[in-house]
DNA sequence: TATTTTGTTTAATATGTACTAAACAAACTT
DNA sequence: AAGTTTGTTTAGTACATATTAAACAAAATA
């Protein structure tokens, strides 16, 4: 059973980002996204992330690379002010259903490839990897629509 | 680039699994479950996998128990044999499925506390959040119909 | 009961990653 | 130029995971 309800920013940071942890990337990583999405205001600097989770600076300079790389943030400046602001980047989600297509894409050419071997071999069953590719196959042409239908739902 | 096709089921097993292991399991879990889609026959011994993928037993052991937990493979037995088998589990791909829609709901209903706390917070900016929260929403809901829609395009 | 087969657990190593503090670099201020 | 501020890189530590060989347990066979 989890909590009943946050009583603060930093709750739902812990919870988001352990979750995100369980996702595959680093509770920090995490960290940072979760108080990117609920802080005030909406852009942090290098030494606002620093102080508010209590992390390094090298941690959240390799972190902050990352999510750059990947698109999920993106770097500001603010008028007569030097210093560099990161915040949430406005249709990163959209990316992140576009990579995922991209795994499920490649899942579908290996196994086409897989599939190909095995037709100069008449004595292995086929089934199974027919049944994998036809699946991601089925994913991927699912996802584009997914990502057309989002793009408009999010319009509204 | 890719290399263009494989010349046997190895080739096959190394490229699935360096694609596993890029998205998030070990190296060997990706041998095994790639093994057993390709492999003739479909079930395979335990001692059928150490030779042929050249592994230890203990990590067979291991990875094996996690994909049964995860319910990617089954057990068997063979009429008049002791050994087990392991096999790739019909219907594990829709299990898959329903796992991510698990994560996607965990994330909705996070984004959601979240956006309760920020109630009682009228100075921050609480689009960031929204927009998460009806992603995952939006993803949840999809993904009940994808899972419908898949299991009807399996029987065909 | 003794022996073989089959699979699990343990112990040890290797490898990789997360994280930090401190050194460093770059750019702005004075 | 000297000193701040800001951010990156480096070096080191801690921690977790993957992997194996070998010890062990369980069950079948002889």
């Amino acid at each position: 059973m989890k909590p009943t309800n946050y009583s603060n920013k930093l709750d739902f940071v812990d919870d988001f980002s352990l979750k995100i942890e369980e996702l595959g990337h680093s509770r920090i990583y995490g960290q940072i996204l979760g108080w990117l999405l609920i802080c005030h205001p909406p852009h942090q600097s290098f030494s606002d992330l620093v102080e508010n989770l209590s992390i390094s600076k090298a941690s959240v300079s390799n972190s902050t690379r990352m999510m750059l790389e990947t698109g999920l943030i993106e770097k500001t400046r603010v008028q007569g002010e030097r210093q560099i602001y990161f915040r949430i980047k406005d249709g990163s989600l959209i990316d992140f259903m576009q990579k995922q297509m991209a795994h499920t894409l490649s899942l579908e050419h290996i196994t086409q490839k897989g599939l190909e071997l095995l037709k100069s071999d008449t004595e292995t069953d086929s089934t199974r990897l027919k049944r994998a590719n036809a699946f991601h196959h089925f994913l991927a042409q699912q996802l584009t629509g997914l990502i057309e239908k989002y793009k408009i739902e999010r319009q509204s």
